[in-house]
DNA sequence: ATTGAACTGTAACTTTAGTTACAATAGTTA
DNA sequence: TAACTATTGTAACTAAAGTTACAGTTCAAT
């Protein structure tokens, strides 16, 4: 994990702070499936993604949900700070898209070690930029596009993420993360299939213009 | 001008990095409906607002459009800094909603405040934390609203920013904010006339529950 | 006063998405 | 194997939004 962990951050970072991240920092393992944050509640830490990809949501008061998008190794959730300052209305959640290494730095860590490193000053900034870059992406995609083409969207960027042309997901699945009904997802997959895009089987979607 | 930026800021920020606003900061006063920045060309500063009200919203590369928030006195745009960071594919708008004052930061002062006063990183973290929030809160609406919510909405956010229940608007102008069409936006005008949220004149809309 | 442009109202129609209902199939468990 | 559950396919319908067309109104400019 250490040489991984080095692989992304370590030609961001100074010696110091390495080393202060990898004794401070807190090494979860989390799998497919499972939830990272549950951001309802208090956030005490900010994930860095060491492996593996992480799927973020945005959920309304009625548990209705939307994927925003995914996040890699070398990123980090920017959205944990924002999104758990005390706030109630809707919110976001993390969900491990495939096996996942992360470190958890404690959110107090974040404002003493801007002061500390100016590499970690760049890198929080760095990061508010790419996820404001990913929000309006997501805007774009539900505001311009038509659901077909979000379908599209949403099944390369799941294959780029998982390093597989191969997708393990049912139309159900699908169908929550874009805040749709099922009926809806199957038909316009069918046509996709038809379209030459991908190919359909239980519980597998094949991308094959990727 | 002073005493307003005083009022707006002058809590925020230490009586040094005030003078240093002031001395290096250029004022500007902007009317209503101006392009206050063209964001496709290459932005050299950040506005900080004094008074009035800035409509944000989103272009996408045919043209269409999306008003996204709005930004009032006291705010910064803190996504200059991020949309015009060397991108091109869809980008952002920046109007007067209102006349408006502001004063205009050259962008590497951000970076450069952000070592030399601790109120200015807060400042600016607390600024992409709040367009963070606002962007959330857009993606709520154009995913989980339907049109005839979301223009409601729209008319009581600009109500509010205009501080009169008057708002002076034709449907078209809506339907562009709202990237729909204004035969859309007359259909749904209507029913909510008759549902008594609103009452219609030319030119203007007054909003009467607010 | 007349012309013309901008604005608004409305009907009729199409397209896209959401809903309900049900059948067929695959896989799992008792 | 039988029963059950999850998954997928599809038809038929409804609802929401977008489009086309046109008429009436207001207002400003000549």
């Amino acid at each position: 994990m250490r040489s991984d962990f080095n692989f992304n951050y370590g030609h961001l970072f100074e010696k110091e702070l390495l080393n202060e991240i990898l004794t401070i920092g807190e090494y979860k393992k989390v799998i497919e499936g499972a939830e990272l944050i549950d951001i309802g509640s208090n956030i005490k830490f900010m994930p860095l993604v060491i492996s593996g990809a992480i799927k973020i949501l945005r959920e309304d008061e009625n548990g209705d949900e939307l994927v925003l998008y995914f996040i890699e190794q070398g990123d980090t959730c920017a959205m944990t700070i924002t999104c758990c300052l005390g706030q109630s209305k809707s919110k976001i959640r993390a969900v491990a898209e495939r096996d996942t290494e992360i470190i958890m730095i404690p959110v107090q860590m974040i404002a003493e070690w801007m002061n500390k490193y100016q590499s970690w000053q760049n890198f929080i900034l760095q990061s508010y930029h790419e996820r404001m870059q990913e929000l309006l992406e997501a805007i774009d995609t539900i505001a311009f596009l038509n659901m077909d083409e979000r379908l599209l969207k949403y099944l390369k960027d799941k294959a780029m993420v998982n390093r597989s042309e191969v997708i393990s997901v049912t139309h159900k699945e699908i169908a929550n993360d874009l805040h749709t009904s099922r009926v809806v997802i199957s038909r316009l997959l069918k046509a996709l299939e038809i379209k030459g895009e991908i190919s359909l089987n239980r519980n597998q979607i094949t991308v094959l213009n990727l």
